[in-house]
RNA sequence: CGCGGGAUGGAGCAGUUCGGUAGCUCGUCGGGCUCAUAACCCGAAGGUCGUAGGUUCAAAUCCUUCUCCCGCAA
């Protein structure tokens, strides 16, 4: 596999393994990511994790803005094949039919459930019992074309988004060095999705972030590991913006949801549809992340005590 | 110059408006109570109030500089 030539196209963590492997099994020839952005508080240039990888090893860079409206540096490039992971943009289809190999994708969730941009978020979420990776062809939409190779691995109950993220990372690199044989000597299975079991993932919005306490405890606690440690679901306590990262859930079953009801030294209960959130882990507005104990102790409780989540002051 | 929040014993905070002895809750250590305890009672240690400068008789507090941390927006 070392003479096969590959264009990498992917940008952030998660295809960090991915890129890794390939360039220690083939030969990387291009590394395709997205420019660099002005990023955070003081603007500064950030790199994407992929670009940091084709600097360290030395391997051309291609940064487009729009990779649809500048094809030609990939088109010049000799490559047998094109993979990429969560690289952000559309292909345009004359790349699209470029290699010889085809177009790869790796994709983090079980096709074709979970096309989009936050598969891992959406399987946690939806309090899936399993997510995978996808080996899979590219076509011109999204997360549709024929699927290659699919692995499955399990989610259990104190997986959050960072630890799905990392297992599937590398889950993602080592299945795709496994198939890559297939495809290269044209073995591989190329099945159709089926139309009927797709669904999306669409990145989070903020709205999305913002936890009902009229839902079911299960609910709730899949959308805070769902949103662990990022983007991190949050609510108004006493009109305070809160991020909660930890929380658990106890069946009750009198409770009025969405009231601040049990708080002592220890503990920060919050009624839901059939019973209490126990908050664990929070991050006040402005502040760093803390067990929710440090946060009593620094408040007034009887001020929380008894009032509604979610309403401003 | 994108917007805003923050820095005070080991932890979480109050005090800053209007300058005047460094405070609260928790933790730690010692002692007591108890069959026992994460409970209760008594006591102790622990802080150049993020940095540097300025104003002042006097600065955590007012003015200026810088650093670091955090959320949002991109």
């Amino acid at each position: 596999m070392k003479d096969l030539k590959v264009i990498f196209m992917g940008t952030p963590d998660f295809a960090v393994p991915v890129l890794k492997e390939l360039i220690a099994k083939t030969n990387v020839v291009l590394v395709v990511t997205q420019p660099d952005k002005k990023v955070g508080r003081k603007q500064e240039i950030s790199i994407s994790p992929i670009k940091k990888v084709a600097l360290e090893f030395n391997i051309p860079l291609f940064q487009p803005t729009k990779i649809k409206e500048e094809p030609d540096k990939v088109l010049e490039t000799y490559a047998d094949i094109i993979i990429t992971c969560a690289y952000g943009q559309f292909i345009p289809k004359c790349i699209l039919d470029y290699p010889r190999l085809g177009c790869i994708n790796v994709h983090a969730s079980l096709l074709p459930k979970y096309r989009g941009g936050a598969p891992i978020h959406y399987a946690l979420i939806n309090g899936e019992e399993k997510t995978g990776i996808t080996i899979m062809y590219m076509d011109t939409k999204m997360d549709n074309g024929d699927i290659i190779a699919q692995k499955e691995i399990g989610i259990s109950a104190d997986d959050n988004v960072a630890t799905l993220h990392d297992k599937l990372s590398v889950l993602g690199a080592d299945l795709l060095i496994e198939t890559l044989p297939s495809i290269i000597n044209g073995e591989n299975k190329r099945i159709k999705q089926a139309e009927e079991d797709v669904s999306f993932a669409y990145n989070i919005t903020r709205e999305q972030e913002r936890i009902d306490f009229n839902l079911s405890g299960k609910n709730i606690i899949n959308q805070i590991r769902g949103m662990n440690p990022w983007p991190m679901a949050n609510c108004l306590i006493n009109g305070l913006e809160v991020k909660i990262l930890e929380a658990r859930f106890e069946k009750a079953d009198d409770a009025e949801p969405s009231l601040i009801k049990i708080m002592d030294k220890n503990k920060l209960g919050i009624t839901c549809l059939d019973g209490i959130i126990y908050v664990e882990k929070i991050k006040p507005f402005g502040k760093k992340v803390m067990n929710i104990k440090d946060f009593l102790n620094g408040i007034k409780r009887e001020d929380y005590l008894g009032k509604k989540v979610n309403e401003e002051e």
